[in-house]
DNA sequence: GGCAAATAGTTGACAAGTCAACCATATTAG
DNA sequence: CTAATATGGTTGACTTGTCAACTATTTGCC
């Protein structure tokens, strides 16, 4: 009558949770191969070669990340000179972000071979399936706020 | 010309990890609210009413955690008096571990309520989507290695 | 104008994850 | 038998992630 045995197999949390873990160390192998910036350095860094990405605070809502892992982040990558980080005279809250130009040919030379990455994990499925994948992801992360009436049997 | 914007929502990787991130937050709370475990407690401990596993190598197969990690989850899951941990007679490389009457009773506590989430993120996909999305979840699994050629042009 | 509230960012403390060195016990091959 | 190797586990150092407190501006309201 013990049966309490959980298929954590058949769990989707945690299958989401144990794929995550090993691509982003995947990522993390491919760029120590060929720099030597963390995944999440490279995750900022590609956001800012979007052009509407003009302050900090942009970065902050644009990746979901913690305000203070976005400020150590930028940091770290000011101190490499891979980004700068200057004051903006009309609201000196704010601080504009931008790359630099080694910061831009990092991004320039690591682009193609994450890339190549992308299409490799992508590779054997089609069109459609890559769709509602995405769909799902969205579904899913619709889902994620708080929960109530968890009990309710 | 300088067009390198690289769409960080059609990343598939991004998009992973973000979902992610999310899904863990949400279980922590769930966690913080009924208990005081971590998520990764709790994970041992459902892994733990398996019958199979009997000593800590087991947990280490079935979860790809990191050693180390497993070490201080089981230490601390026993200073909970969760688990117990046993030399083995047999091989006195191995540690016996099992939940105690406590973990067990904790895990029968918990485990409808995390079903009840489970439930929650699943409502709205068919059982076919579901299968698909198992099935994405394995086939990129199945990449997660190292990648060669990755900059062939 | 002046004060409360909102916004942007920084910092420190702490938890969780990763890596590698290390110890003890078993296994195996000569 | 014993020396090399493999296995299971622990530990410390380091990185990354998370939370909350705090400072400095700006905005909005009376």
């Amino acid at each position: 009558m013990n049966s309490i045995v959980y298929d954590l197999n058949r769990h989707l949390t945690y299958r989401l949770a144990r794929l995550q873990s090993q691509l982003s160390a995947q990522a993390t192998d491919i760029l120590k191969q060929h720099t030597d910036i963390s995944l999440s350095e490279w995750r900022v860094l590609t956001i800012l070669t979007d052009p509407k990405i003009r302050f900090q605070k942009d970065v902050l809502k644009a990746m979901g990340l913690d305000k203070g892992q976005v400020s150590r982040t930028l940091k770290r990558l000011s101190d490499k000179k891979l980004a700068i980080l200057s004051p903006d005279e009309q609201d000196q809250r704010n601080r504009i972000v931008a790359l630099t130009d080694d910061g831009k040919s990092l991004v320039k030379k690591m682009i193609p071979i994450m890339l190549a990455r992308q299409a490799h994990l992508q590779n054997g499925f089609s069109k459609t399936e890559l769709n509602s994948l995405f769909h799902f992801i969205e579904m899913l992360e619709s889902k994620t706020g708080p929960i109530k009436d968890l009990e309710s049997t």
